[in-house]
Formats: C-alpha cells, structure tokens, sequence
DNA sequence: TTGGCTGCAAAACTTTTGCAGCAAT
DNA sequence: ATTGCTGCAAAAGTTTTGCAGCCAA
C-alpha cells in the first residue's frame, strides 16, 4: 500500500473555503480565506509561522499574530484539529478532521496522514470489548513512527 | 479493567536511580538524581517546569535551565520520553520507555499510561500483514481520547 | 450598524545557549 | 586531572493579549 496515495487531496476553490468557514460559523475574511486554504494546500501539518509564510505572497501585510487567532478558532469550530507531537518546538496542525493516523518520518520530520477504517474498526472492536473501568474514550488515533523509503527509480 | 491500576509504580530509591543514570552513561550528579527521581515520582508526565517545582524543596538552587539540559539528556540517552500533546504550550515527559499508550483526558489534563500487550501485538499483525510500500514502522503508541469516570462510593 | 476580525506591538511564556566554575569519575 | 555538569543570565523562539480601527454580515 502506498502512503503517498492516501494523502492525496486536491486543493480546494477560495468558494469552497468561503462555505466552510460560513458554515461552520465563522466570518470568511479575505485573511482567513487565505489561512485556511493556505493550511490546506500544505500537505505537511505545518506550524503557524509556515502558514504565514504560505500566504506572505499574496497578503504581504498578513500579520503572524492573525495567524494565530485564526487558526485557534478553526481549531475551536472543528475545522482544524492541532496535532501532537513530541519534538519541535511549534505545534503543527491539521485541516483534516476526519478520523486518520498519523506516520512521523524520523528521517524528513514529515507527518504521513494514514487512513484505514479497516485498522480503525479493528481497535474500536477491541477497545469496546477490553471495557476500561474509570475511562470513557471518545476517540483514538495511531502514531506510527518510522522512516520513509526512497526506492530506486 | 481498571486504568489507575495499570499506572501504578513504586517510587525508587536514590541509588536505584544513581543506577539508572550510571548505566546510561550519565553523571550521576545530585542534581540529576533529583530531577529524574522526581519524573518518576510524578506519575502526570510532567513539564520541565513541573519537575523544576517538584525537586526545589530539596535543592533550592537548583536552576531550571539544568531541569531542561538534564531532561534533554535523559531523552538522548533513551532513558526518558517525550510525549506529544496537541494543546499546551510546554513539552511534557514520561520517564516510562517501555511500549505503551497513552489515555488523555479531557477533563483533567491528565494523560494516563495503558499497557496492553494483547493489543500490541494485535496492531503490530495488523500492520505486517497490510504492510506500507514506502514506510518502514519502526513503533507505534496509540493516543486514546476520553474522560476520566469518577464513580460514586 | 455592529460585532467579530485585523494589524500592530508589547508581553508572557517556553526553551536554548554561552560561559566560568565546580564536581563526579 | 579531566570532562561533563551546574548556575546564572541573556537570547531566541513561540504564543497570547490589548486595543483602536475596519469590514463582513
């Protein structure tokens, strides 16, 4: 199976940004127009300054401090979840909210979204059948850590 | 199955730790004692600045900037973790390497250990037999999302 | 119109770094 | 005696906050 293949979304219209942020509540802004579809053509779970920097092109007077704000209300509508991580000083985040685990690259500090209802199902079945006595989880994912293959051409 | 009862370890001595420390190739310097005795008393994965708090009753001295030099080199000689959260601003660390997950509760903040061979050894089959075709999973912690239950007496 | 959002900037907070002296081996 | 570690303090980096003005709804 193919890591690179799971990972593959086209990167979605100013239109379609403006009817999530509408929808989800929030004002759509030319900035968070911008920010949000700036966090979602970057595939690498990027930090606040890299979001920054994605849009510094098109909105040069952008501020960093913006940036911040706005991605923590996407985080508190649910259209942005933060991700974990151990290392690194900045936190990274995610526009993808649906169920998914992650793949940390020791080698690229990359993070490989991984997708599979199969392993997913797989878990849930044996969570709900372990049974925890004073902890009621409400979700769970995966972190895999491990290192990219380069194959030969 | 009960999640407190999974965490529970017995505080080590002084020389244990001594002894941890010399077998990694460390100093074991009375500072570095205290501070890796205090991670291990401190079952809530604490940050720097925690542990820093917990041991300046018995050496007041004792700077942070040696908690976050001594904490780096514990991670560097295997002998500490550091566990990845999404929310919070300051880095957390687990003196427990050996395999486990980790349950987050919402509620609390807490992050409690789970140990499950049984469902390692389900993922890790799980992961062999759908196998990556460029990633090589050198380990994996599941990150289980919930709430702590308080049941009444 | 108006309430949320922006930009700017200061502040708070976390982590890293440099270096002279000290202590464990 | 060496060499790594400590303490102090400054610096760097990240995130939060306050506020006046602006803009999307």
């Amino acid at each position: 199976m193919s890591v690179s293949a799971l990972s593959a979304t086209s990167s979605p219209t100013p239109a379609h940004v403006r009817d999530l942020l509408t929808r989800a509540g929030l004002r759509a802004t030319q900035q968070r127009v911008l920010i949000l579809g700036g966090l979602l053509a970057l595939r690498d779970h990027p930090t606040a300054e890299q979001v920054h920097r994605q849009v510094a092109a098109e909105a040069p007077t952008l501020s960093l401090g913006t940036v911040y704000k706005a991605l923590d209300s996407f985080v508190v509508a649910g259209l942005v979840k933060r991700v974990a991580v151990a290392d690194g000083a900045a936190r990274r985040y995610d526009a993808d909210c649906s169920p998914h685990h992650h793949l940390f690259c020791t080698a690229t500090q990359e993070i490989l979204d991984y997708r599979d209802p199969q392993l997913d199902q797989l878990i849930q079945e044996f969570l709900a059948a372990r049974g925890f006595e004073n902890f009621q989880p409400h979700s769970f994912s995966l972190h895999i850590t491990g290192e990219k293959i380069i194959r030969p051409a």
